[in-house]
DNA sequence: GTGTTGACCACAG
DNA sequence: GCTGTGGCCAACA
């Protein structure tokens, strides 16, 4: 059955829906597009409960610092399906952060 | 209602 | 480059 989420959370998912591929956003853009605030904390707090981990577009959500940040299948899980999106990856970190990164619209 | 926790961010040292 | 501290917001005990 499926698990009851808050409008928040679902703002958050919509988000990562909304990136395109082959591009990442990061948890403080998303809490912007949402709350126009700072508080990646929530989103972070959202997606780390992610009960539709493969449903939503969760990998592609990073650091500001361009970090990957964490993962429920692991940063290196992460890591590797960003590579698929012709994102690169390096030592953990987004090597053209600035130019994959994409504002939420 | 209060306190703790968390896939965070920014600044200071 | 790293660590520590304060701050922000939402969910949970």
């Amino acid at each position: 059955m499926p698990k009851e989420i808050t409008p928040f959370e679902k703002l958050v998912y919509a988000a990562c829906q909304k990136i395109p591929r082959g591009r990442i956003s990061t948890y403080a853009e998303i809490a912007r597009y949402i709350k126009n605030s700072k508080s990646a904390r929530a989103v972070g707090n959202a997606l780390n409960r992610n009960p539709y981990a493969p449903k939503v577009l969760c990998h592609r959500v990073v650091r500001s610092d361009g970090t990957v940040g964490g993962f429920v299948h692991g940063e290196k899980k992460k890591i590797e399906i960003l590579k698929k999106e012709n994102v690169a990856i390096k030592n953990g970190r987004v090597v053209d952060f600035d130019k994959v990164f994409c504002v939420i619209q």
